[in-house]
DNA sequence: GAAAGTATCACACTATTGTGTGATGCCTGA
DNA sequence: TCAGGCATCACACAATAGTGTGATACTTTC
């Protein structure tokens, strides 16, 4: 069997030799090179093909993010991990839109590290459990704001927010609700004050978020 | 070391059976009873403690969901964990949600069942590796809207669709960027068509859309 | 049956947004 | 080296949004 080419990028040589030494010693996985920061990366690549990138989301130059953007867009077929000693949840949303495959932790066991990078071979999404429970985590802490935080929004209140998420002016929605500009102005002035928002912009934000379109 | 006590519900008695051999095997695990429905297992619950319980999603009389609420009410220390052949996604938030610890597939290895009962019992979050590609998959193909819909954005007109997002007026933003204000017309004005939209209520909603913001 | 909330409108005014047009310097990729 | 994108700014003007204040009438709710 072919082996799989992996690619490591890090901006800390210890780091790199230690991954180095750790995938080698697997017969299926060939260290094709290394890089330091997301340049090189994509200069290893104008050269050579690569089955797996296994990248450190903090570097200097180019970070990881951006380095998949790139890779992802000149390189689709190329599999990236994200490797990364911190657990911040908010970048893995961006991160797998980005095309990321996966997101492991550098405190994972060498073994998990190694069926990583197989899984992610195989076109597998690969995600370290640690990061699986915050996911979920957000998932089900997300409505923590509601019950008593949600202000009582009354019927006529939430079509005037759903016509003004759809662009319309005052105007539009005076027209489309038949009353006057004035009745829309004020029912706007209701929402901002029951809202705790300052603009329209702000208050679609906050709609969208209590799901109330 | 103290056993953990399971309780397992599931409508169909060979299940049960089944679920009763694989568990008994394991010396850490007692299996404390079985229900065939949500009402047996408050009924349970009134007369003996359980640690972990596992659920099958599809019941009569009371399903997985519902019970899930109810035993969480009363009883927050016991985990859930939901057992089910299907794998719809779409229940996993609720699921979270109502309090459930862990979503399996009914197909899962014993090994795998018998860990995520451990797991759970520990207070560890549990899904089955198929569905936690499943919601990355939703995370990563939300904007689908296939590259070429999503026009070229710069960087320095993301800080200013951010800084919209948060209520600021043009004077502000051009305070806190250090420009003028008619710069800040001008990135809004070139934003509003590369995003084709009417104005800053439609541009912020499409930035949240496009997960620029 | 009074108080509170909802929906409606008026008028006057200020603030902010959005548009049209044109221009300059800088940087980057072909 | 040169075209094209990016970021910057100016000025003027039209359109909309947002505020302050006050009013009427109808429905809930306690």
């Amino acid at each position: 069997m072919e082996k799989i080419k992996v690619l490591l990028a890090d901006d800390h040589q210890i780091m790199l030799d230690g991954l180095k030494a750790i995938l080698s010693k697997d017969k299926s996985l060939d260290v094709v090179g290394t890089a330091s920061h997301g340049l090189e990366v994509l200069e290893f690549l104008k050269k050579d093909p690569v089955d797996v990138l296994l990248l450190d989301l903090q570097m200097p130059v180019m970070d990881g993010l951006e380095t998949t953007m790139h890779v992802k867009k000149s390189y689709p077929d190329v599999k990236v991990i994200m490797l990364t000693t911190n657990d911040e949840g908010s970048i893995i949303t961006s991160l797998f839109k980005v095309g990321a495959t996966g997101y492991l932790l550098k405190n994972a066991s060498k073994e998990y590290l190694i069926q990583g990078i197989k899984d992610a071979f195989e076109g597998k999404k690969v995600l370290s459990s640690h990061l699986t429970e915050k996911m979920i985590d957000s998932l089900s802490e997300m409505p923590k704001l509601k019950e008593g935080e949600i202000p009582k929004i009354t019927k006529r209140e939430i079509e005037v927010v759903k016509l003004i998420a759809q662009e319309l002016t005052t105007q539009e929605i005076a027209d489309t609700l038949f009353v006057s500009t004035n009745t829309v102005a004020t029912h706007k002035r209701n929402l901002f004050v029951k809202m705790d928002v300052k603009n329209s912009v702000g208050m679609v934000k906050k709609a969208v978020d209590w799901g109330l379109i």
